[in-house]
DNA sequence: CGTGCCAGGTGCCAT
DNA sequence: ATGGCACTTGGCACG
């Protein structure tokens, strides 16, 4: 059960309440939630303004920064780990000031009315695992190169990028170098642009005939 | 000041307590905040699996879900706006299922320790304005053009093209036709690659000169 | 460090 | 719906 000292929570604070939990919160490197009525600027590599209304603000341990409106996948405002914090009282307001270097990027978030707060140490260990849809047709492929065409050998894969994209080489039937660009989404004509000019320098270099094979689950009909 | 309809903050809630917090959260299309321990599991475009630990969970009133760790700007799993919800008890766990269709996505999220649960009601019609994206450069240049030249004159903005389309396009002091592309960071190669086809595309439609502008804050050293 | 490139990218707007 | 493209894109791997 939650321990005092993991999570504190303030029910409608005063603004001097809020800012003594801020402050405290921030340099004690806890997870700050809060909620209120505010208004955000933003200045760095643009700029911003996000006139008053009801939000939701986190503040992580790591120094980012989330913004959240009512709605909506994405926040509205934000800043990357790392940043560095001033807050305050400036008559009636309460301000955070996130500040990051480099680039130099500044988020204000000024608040006039809080409805709840809360600060907490949370533990996480639990590990992640993604597996790409698609990874098994990339496992597959290289098990079973026949899938794509029979007589088709493997020769190397760039096996340094993530899941989901793959450039695999091998040699068909007739001798013929073949280029597989495996993409996990709809492949648009840049990706076609970016296999011909692979089987364009290949061909110059090697000087054989170079074929290239777009795998993916859906074209566009640019094709 | 927080009305009790506006904000219900349940401390260290038991499971029961939480789950029926939970289902009228969703069913009244309030926004939802949880903090507790937690496990998911993601099936949809790919596929994920984060084992048991302590995490934010949020639920906005359209239908988006954010599963945030103690660290990190990103959400480690997510649901865009528009899903289904089932929720309950399973045993002494506490699950909540969105659903996306198309795709179709579901994502599960278990709990079997709750810190904390907030639902509440945000109001919020506060405009947001953004500037200096690249809409802004863009308009910018074409109210004044002399910012990139002297002698420029704008004929078309966001023209179709070929390969695709022109950011912005005019005609120089000596009457030679301007391509102007725009990108709002680093220029890589791939942006002179693409303008470069928009130049020579021009070049053998018109059989006039045809200058091409980058216009970024920097470019990497392949200029 | 910069440069390149994927992402469960998301979002916006065009046809 | 599909496609094209920007994004305060963020993130990672590599030279």
């Amino acid at each position: 059960m939650p321990d005092k000292e993991m999570i504190t929570v303030l029910e409608a604070p005063t603004r001097e309440e809020a800012a003594e939990a801020v402050k405290s919160a921030l340099s004690r490197r806890r997870i700050l939630m809060m909620v209120g009525n505010c208004w955000v600027n933003y200045q760095g590599r643009a700029r911003s303004i996000l006139n008053p209304g009801e939000r939701i603000l986190i503040i992580k341990e790591d120094g980012s920064v989330l913004v959240h409106r009512p709605r909506g996948y994405e926040p509205v405002n934000w800043q990357p780990p790392g940043c560095i914090f001033h807050s305050g009282l400036e008559g009636d307001v309460l301000f955070i000031k996130a500040v990051r270097r480099k680039p130099r990027e500044v988020l204000q978030v000024f608040f006039d009315k809080i409805y709840f707060l809360a600060a907490m140490s949370l533990l996480d260990k639990g590990e992640f695992s993604l597996h790409a849809s698609e990874e098994e047709m990339q496992k597959a492929i290289m098990n079973q190169p026949s899938l794509i065409e029979d007589g088709l050998r493997i020769i190397a894969y760039e096996k340094k990028v993530e899941p989901g994209f793959v450039d695999v080489y091998g040699v068909d039937r007739d001798g013929r170098l073949v280029v597989i660009e495996i993409k996990r989404r709809t492949a648009g004509k840049e990706a076609v642009l970016q296999l011909s000019r692979y089987v364009d320098s290949l061909r110059g270099e090697h000087g054989r005939k170079v074929r290239g094979i777009l795998v993916a689950p859906k074209i566009a009909r640019q094709a």
